[in-house]
Formats: C-alpha cells, structure tokens, sequence
DNA sequence: GAAGTAATGTGTGTTTTTTACACGAAGTCA
DNA sequence: TGACTTCGTGTAAAAAACACACATTACTTC
C-alpha cells in the first residue's frame, strides 16, 4: 500500500437501479443511461455517480437520479454495496447500490432530459450493461420481488390513481406468474389500503374500471401495530 | 493510488455485528470489543477496521473478524452501510456493517484472545456503544429476526449436533416470542434439514434428547429447487 | 335500437395450513 | 421405589389459500 494517508481511501459512487411499470404493455422497466465517457463509452449502465463528501449516501443517490434523469420524489432504498476489487477497470472503486421506483407520470420528464441520453428498458430484454451493473439489477430485481411480496409498494410504480387490474398486472410482472382476479382483489382489498374513488377509468369499447388510491396515512398507522401486508 | 484525486475519497471501513448464543441461558448475545484508542476510547464497539485496497468488502469482513476476535467460518453477510456525514468525529467514514452468526465452540477462542478485550453481552443488556453501532446493532437484530423467519440459519448458532428444544430456545430468543413445542417440532422436521443422531443429549436429571444435526447438502438441493423454509 | 365485443366485478365449496392443547415415557437421584 | 424433570407425541377446530364461471356495463357497429 502507497498512499499518504493513514488509511486507504476508496472512490465511492453510488448506483441506481430505477424501476418503472408501464401498464399498457403490463411491463416492468429499468431506466439506462448510455455512457458519454470511457470505461464503458456508449454502454448502457445504471444512472449513478460518486458521492460528495459533506453528503449521505442517501442524498447522493438521491441527487444523481435528479441529475441524470430528472426524477425526484421517488421510492428509494439502499440495496447492496458492491466492492469487487478489480469492478472498475480504472481504479478500486465501492458502489453503493441503490434501487428506485417511480410513477408513470415522472418518466416522460426522465426520457425527456438526456444530457447523457436516459432511455427504459424492459427487464426482459435488457442489452449489455457497464461495469458490474448487470449484477446489481438482478440484486435490484430480486430485492424488489422479495418487497412486494410483504409490503405495499407497488403503489410507488403506478400512477396516483389506477385500477385493479393495473395492479394485479404489475403484480404479475414482477413477480413473473399470473394470479387469479378474484383472489387478488379479495386479499388486496382486506388490507384495507386501497380507497375507492368516485371516478372510473373508461377507456375502449368495454365497462369502466372503479379507480382506487393507495392510502399512506392508513397504512403508517396499521405497519406500526404490526401489520403484514402479504400478498 | 495517486495523490491527485479527481474524486473525493472515503474511508472505508466495516463492522461486524457478530451473535452468539448461549444455550444453557437461552440468551442471544453480541460480540462487543473495548476500544483501545480515541475517539470513544475505553467504550465498547463492533469488531471492525479498514478496508484495504487490495481485497473485497467481505475479505476485509473475514480478516477483521480474524484478526480481532479470532473467530472464522462463520455465517457472515453483508447488512446495510452506513454513510451519515459525521458519524465519525475525525473525518468522514462510511462504513460497511455485516453481520455473523457464530458456533458457541468458537465463543471461548474468541473470549481468550484479547489483544483489545473481547466480550459477550446478551443482546438484552448491552453497554452504550461507540460511534453509530447502536443502530447498526438494531439493524442486524432486525435483518436477523427477518432471515431466521424465513431461512435456515439458526443452525449457524448451534453446536453441530443439538436437541431440537435447544433450537426451539434459539428461535424464542431471536423472536421474542414462546414457541408451541409439538408445532415448531413438527415443522422444523417437516423441512427435512435436520437428520437424527444415534447418540443423545444426556445432561442432569431426567430424560436425554434426541441429538440432530443439520443437512448442508440436502439445504442447497432443496434450495435450487425454490423450496422455502419458513418457520 | 339491437346485437356484438371486451373487460369489469362478484361468491362458494374444497383443500391446505395453522393453531391450540395434555399426558405418558424415560432417565436421574435420594 | 417414589419423586422429579424434561422428552416426545396426535387430534380436532379454525383460518387461510385455492380453484373456479358468469352476469354486468359500456361502447361500437350495423
């Protein structure tokens, strides 16, 4: 070791797997950012980048998905550190993975900002990725499966309002098997979560769907009693 | 490493949340060392220390366990990490916080090698700790509540051969909640991890128990097959 | 305005899983 | 041989999970 401090300092950055769910093709999505820059020049990698020193990780994250890709006011949550010696080709470089979902509204902002273009990617066909990132998005995607499971968070994929048939897709893409209508609305709605709004979604030649809207207040005071929220 | 960053840099470190369990108390305990220098000189702290540039997050885990508590083969997995701006007074340190799950035949070795004073505190009673570890502590209580509801580890905290009453005590403690015998029995065994010994525990005044020990080889065929294991 | 089309919304019976619960058996010690 | 302590076992009731089909609503077209 030849460095002048008294400890070795690594390079940190962090990395963002942002998932996005667009319900007319019932598909699960990542969002990519092709690299300006060697290493990696014109790849697709993860938005991500290094962290300041007078920020958190979480802010760090949280500024880089603003930068890259125009989105704030996301679901966001710390995923896995990634520290393979040799995962950058330049230097030692730690990442702290983080991953994000967000609501139908904001992608078009994200798609419409490229400085360094921005771009979704359904998770079933992604192309090569920079790095070691193909490995943080399938950490990213199996954290995700493994959330849904056990909390309410596919609300944070899905417009403000939205049917339930909306969710009950999203809940089939990511959990990657089909669910039975009935059974799926009745446990969803046990949970008591869900409010049914006035209005309807009419859309097509068919009979308008109830639109319903994920209610966080109830839920912060039912996951304090302890509540599961099984699926 | 250079000395001209184009990057701020970081030191590294990480820290180890390292359980026990003391079978003849029923007590979850944690691995704490008394630090030896400032800052928080003389309070107790987890187990960790830097990471070198050379070797991978979990290496440096691994070594520091080694180097410091002597411990080694033990169930370690990386936790969360921890990047609050002043949660070191000198400098800023992020931290990369595993957690351990230890044998008790590796507990006296531990204790014995003192370099910086080495202890076991049972998880309900422990002294104020250095730094953020407090919270890094709850976090790994909280992460192994949650890996033990769902995954075979609490044979990682088990002599290799052991009575199913001692498991039971295992998971009251870990939980925090009294297990019905004959169900938890019964669904520990339906798992088919466990595989009966010829020999009994013969200890005090009244009947020996069935030894068991725990089925690697049969854990990782039933796992590729996606079996689930919860208790 | 009648008929066709497409997605919505709803209930029940069956199976599986979870829970609650008590007592004879096996060994040690005095 | 009697007292003591922990071990090991089964069943019935309740709850949860699952499988499954059809009438309703709105729009479009003829």
């Amino acid at each position: 070791m030849k460095h002048t401090y008294e400890y070795p300092r690594a390079a940190l950055t962090v990395d963002c797997v942002v998932f996005g769910f667009d319900s007319t093709q019932a598909a699960l999505q990542v969002l990519l950012i092709r690299r300006g820059l060697a290493p990696f020049k014109d790849h697709w990698a993860l938005p991500g980048g290094f962290v300041r020193v007078e920020e958190t990780l979480d802010e760090a994250a949280r500024r880089e998905l603003e930068e890259e890709t125009n989105l704030s006011t996301v679901f966001l949550e710390q995923l896995y550190t990634f520290g393979t010696v040799d995962r950058d080709p330049r230097e030692r470089v730690v990442s702290v993975a983080y991953y994000a979902l967000t609501k139908p509204a904001d992608h078009t902002t994200a798609a419409s900002t490229d400085a360094a273009e921005a771009r979704w990617f359904p998770v079933s066909d992604l192309p090569p990725l920079a790095f070691d990132h193909a490995e943080i998005f399938a950490t990213a995607l199996a954290r995700l499966r493994g959330k849904l499971r056990y909390e309410p968070v596919g609300f944070e994929l899905l417009p403000p309002k939205f049917t339930l048939t909306q969710l009950q897709r999203l809940y089939e893409s990511v959990l990657g098997a089909p669910l039975d209508k009935r059974n799926f609305r009745k446990k969803v709605l046990s949970h008591d979560l869900l409010v049914p709004l006035k209005e309807t979604h009419r859309e097509g030649t068919h009979r308008p769907a109830q639109l319903f809207r994920f209610d966080p207040v109830r839920y912060e005071k039912l996951k304090k009693k302890g509540f599961l929220f099984e699926i």
